[in-house]
DNA sequence: GGTGTAAATGAGAAAGGTTTTCATTTATAT
DNA sequence: ATATAAATGAAAACCTTTCTCATTTACACC
């Protein structure tokens, strides 16, 4: 029961953020652009405006339940978050999004902002190349 | 002579492309957006144009005299190359920009390319932070 | 030093993703 | 059922960056 999700961060339970929720929920691509989810909605027969998916996308990010990343020079993509933290591989060519966890990395990052006196709130770490499936073709 | 600088990548010599070159040679701010570099030659009496601005940028970029960093969700920066390869640190609170090496992250990169059978062609790294001029205050 | 031609420039329009505005509709507390 | 604060849709605005196109300029050549 989604509406408790919604409630539980203090969002009053609405159709168009059952749907988006629904959406990030039940679709194959973890990683949806705004318009991704807006058309996904249209497919899905929700006439929901894409300013609405865009609000209630961030509100989704201020209350943790999304996470959002923002890439190279593009459009924003958001995903469920999972409580998890990960970074991701780009392709290229296809756009396809892997995911990865690297505590070496992680831990350097770390002792890098101390060395440089700085309090670490974030990071935001691409690997940009081309994927198997793009070498071969 | 930064005239041979420009002639030795293929590009004409011409008085926005020497200002603008003068400019990122002598800003004691390293990292600067278009914006920071138009406003530089305004106040330096140069009437150059923006759209000016970001093309010179872009072909510098292109050249390999200026490097170009896409900052989450914002407008990019721009900074002379010097050749050796660094990532950023980001001040949330005043913006300041620092820069390191690690090896350790710069080899676990590659690895985990190969581990998700990437040919790895780029990477972009930010640490955020408060940095240590904004702790104390 | 002139001349021709391709390249560069400036001004403004356009692009593309995202946010804001504001009138209308809706959720929810009472 | 009612009142009220919040949410929505549609369109306009925003912001950075790129493009268009008329005009100017750099530079190869005579
Ligand atoms: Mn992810
Ligand atoms: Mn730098
Ligand atoms: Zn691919
Ligand atoms: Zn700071």
């Amino acid at each position: 029961m989604e509406s408790q999700d919604l409630r539980k961060v203090g969002l009053k339970v609405t159709l168009p953020r059952l749907k988006v929720l629904e959406i990030l929920e039940t679709t194959d691509h973890r990683h949806m652009s705004a318009e991704d989810v807006y058309k996904a909605l249209l497919e899905m027969g929700e006439e929901i405006g894409l300013a609405t998916v865009y609000r209630v996308l961030t509100q989704f990010e201020d209350a943790g339940l999304v996470s959002r990343l923002s890439i190279d020079g593009g459009h924003a993509v958001f995903e469920l978050e999972d409580g998890s933290h990960h970074d991701h591989l780009l392709c290229v060519r296809c756009n396809r999004i892997e995911e990865f966890v690297d505590d070496v990395i992680e831990q350097r990052q770390r002792a890098i902002a101390v060395e440089k006196g700085f309090e670490m709130t974030d990071h935001s770490l691409y690997i940009y190349g081309i994927c198997r499936h793009c070498q071969s073709s």
